[in-house]
RNA sequence: GUCCACGUAGCUCAGCAGGAUAGAGCGUUCGCCUCCUAAGCGAAAGGCCGGAGGUUCGAAUCCUCUCGUGGACGCCA
């Protein structure tokens, strides 16, 4: 089904055809006007020059032209040339019966594309922490478009299991524990299946480390030493590897899992681990790679560069892989086991150069197909209130688990204070509202940009934040539940939407045409916050109607009929956009 | 130093394939519950869209310069 703004369109261009004038001069937009007007077209003051002719007498004409039109109630053209439109009741009606019976409500898809979401990238032997957040916020959402826009998409967490900060947990754990068979070269029997640490053991060993590294060099020296052993496959670290890889993952996963983020694929850099040797010597050998400075890259400077490009690194001076190796070795695993058309990488803006030299060497190189889509969706940073980058009271990083446990107890409060509920209940609700306040409340804003973390403002039931639409969802959902209640035995459901009855009912009627322009933009732009402005607009309009109408009461059946059909179909088109965001409504709160 | 992004109401943010009077929310002030969840709705006050030029019939939106803030600039990820 075309968008209600291309039917337009094509209407009102036939009507500059008719007059004499060009049709791509009938372009329609929403107006932004609405005390005047529901669209508008500014095509005749574009076209004025070109046919030497005031915008008024050719937005006239095309006006006298479209009068008798059905589609519409009202068009007219304003000084100094604007043709103002206003649609009809059948027109809207039919539209949005249309929107009810269509296939992802009418909302047109293009032939399916493989796409990759990257949008992981925790660290193994870490706690999420709130730096995690926004990369899994986003990115579900991301996947979760693109999915419904009928692609074929998979997620992949791209796990950080094999730099140095793995060299640095074995190094430490050797300076502790040195008797390990791990590090007895000359062991040659199996090592216990049993970790020789916890999982919180685990998580404070790495931050000791990291901070030895920082001020004893030798250290540092080892842990590098130690990395590049467990890359060449030293079998005693290699046990240890797996050791760390059994008690973290499972922790992140369970992370995830509360913050309904969900991979397809659980791979990392380790994986592509084998794929590195030969990716090099291929580089070497086609001419792309060269030494410099010791380390061995590939050029991706281009002409057309406003600033100095470096050089891609390929190996360190020392000959081991870093970051950017295996990015591109992860490029070749995913070509050949999926050969995705489109790869989003969502991941903090401050890493936009590292993505740049690596999209570049992977098209020169041909590890990407040139027609290959790469694009980099670089977030900005989660600050705390005071506009510096967030952190627990105490200055340090806030662990995820933490954050969510907080907002949760808030929410909880907040639900138990303003209604009597059962404790279980209100426990689960304060859960799925919680994860609409963190998540309504990062997407609402444009991923590019740094955002300030207001709990209190996240958690609010007023305004623009997800407990609010939450809320508007359940109303609905309350009234559609009384009114199942009230039919007898198994009546189905009324359907079919009729004429809008007043303005605030054409008004909702109005924003929830808006959904296929919306999902598709924010597509285009891979832009989840137009979803959350779309949702908002959807909301307001629906409390303005349900304030202005008694639904329930009203005592013609047709209408009642028509309002229940309308709410259905607003319910429906706020909870898939909000399973778009990644999270759900209750059917109480 | 070079390059990039951002600067919109007291605060937090939309709007940026140029259009008619720049929008929300919070906060402030004032109304509305015998009625489907008042966790709601309505109204008021609040702006030289950082500054200066330019392009255009028309600029918050496009271009140039400038000031301010943040970030990136080869062996971390």
């Amino acid at each position: 089904m075309k968008t209600i703004l291309e039917q337009i369109s094509e209407t009102v261009s036939r009507g500059f055809e008719k007059a004499g004038y060009d049709a791509s001069y009938g372009k329609v937009g929403l107006s932004n006007r609405p005390d005047l007007c529901e669209f508008q077209c500014n095509g005749a003051m574009a076209g004025a020059k070109a046919y030497h002719k005031a915008p008024i007498m050719i937005a006239n004409e095309v006006a006298e032209v479209l009068k008798d039109e059905s589609a519409f109630s009202e068009i007219g053209a304003v000084a100094p040339g604007f043709l103002n439109i206003k649609v009809s009741d059948d027109f809207l009606a039919e539209y949005l019966n249309g929107m009810r019976t269509g296939e992802r409500f009418g909302l047109e898809v293009a032939a399916p594309k493989k796409i990759i979401v990257d949008y992981g990238g925790p660290n193994v032997a870490k706690p999420l922490h709130v730096g995690h957040l926004r990369a899994a916020i986003i990115g579900e959402s991301v996947k979760r478009i693109c999915r419904y826009m009928g692609n074929e998409v998979i997620g992949d967490v791209h796990l950080g299991d094999w730099g140095l900060q793995m060299g640095l947990i074995i190094t430490e754990l050797k300076k502790r524990c040195p008797d390990l068979p791990y590090f007895d070269e000359s062991f040659t029997g199996e090592y216990p299946k049993e970790a020789p640490f916890t999982l919180s053991e685990l998580e404070e060993i790495y931050p000791a480390a990291s901070a030895k590294s920082k001020e004893d060099d030798a250290f540092k020296e080892e842990a590098l030493e130690a990395t590049k052993q467990l890359q060449k496959g030293n079998r005693g670290y290699h046990a240890l590897w797996e050791h760390i890889m059994n008690v973290s993952v499972p922790d992140l996963k369970r992370n995830y899992a509360d913050l309904s983020v969900d991979f397809d694929w659980w791979k990392g850099e380790s994986s592509v681990d084998k794929i590195i040797p030969g990716m090099v010597d291929d580089m070497k050998k086609n001419g792309f790679a060269h030494e410099s400075e010791g380390a061995l890259v590939v050029d991706v400077a281009e002409q057309s560069d406003t600033k100095e490009i470096p050089p891609c690194m390929i190996l360190k001076s020392d000959g081991a892989a870093l970051y950017t190796t295996t990015d591109l070795a992860t490029l070749v695993d995913r070509k050949n086991n999926f050969d995705p058309d489109h790869l989003i990488y969502v991941v903090d803006k401050r890493q936009e150069m590292h993505f740049i030299q690596v999209f570049r060497c992977a098209k020169k190189t041909g590890i990407a197909r040139k027609d290959t889509q790469l694009d980099f969706l670089g977030f900005g940073t989660m600050n705390g209130k005071d506009g510096k980058p967030f952190k627990t009271r105490e200055g340090g990083v806030m662990r995820l688990e933490t954050l969510i446990a907080d907002i949760r107890e808030t929410m909880l409060k907040k639900i138990t204070e303003n209604h009597e509920t059962d404790p279980q209940e209100a426990e689960k609700t304060a859960r799925i509202v919680a994860l609409a306040a963190i998540k309504y409340g990062d997407l609402s804003n444009q991923a590019t940009k740094d955002y300030i973390f207001d709990t209190d403002k996240f958690t609010s039931f007023e305004g623009n934040t997800g407990p609010y639409i939450l809320y508007t969802i359940v109303r609905i959902k309350s009234i559609l539940a009384k009114y199942k209640d009230a039919l007898s035995g198994a009546s189905a459901l009324p359907e079919v939407i009729g004429l809008p009855q007043n303005d605030a009912e054409k008004a909702l009627m109005l924003e929830i045409t808006k959904f296929s322009q919306v999902i598709a933009l924010s597509y285009e732009e891979i832009a989840p916050h137009r979803i959350c402005a779309y949702i908002y607009d959807v909301c307001n309009a629906f409390n303005r109607f349900y304030h202005e109408t008694r639904i329930l009461t009203e005592e013609d059946t047709a209408r009642k009929e028509g309002w229940i059909a309308l709410l259905i179909l607003t319910r429906d088109i706020l909870e898939t956009s909000i399973d778009l965001l990644g999270f759900a409504a209750p059917e109480k709160m």
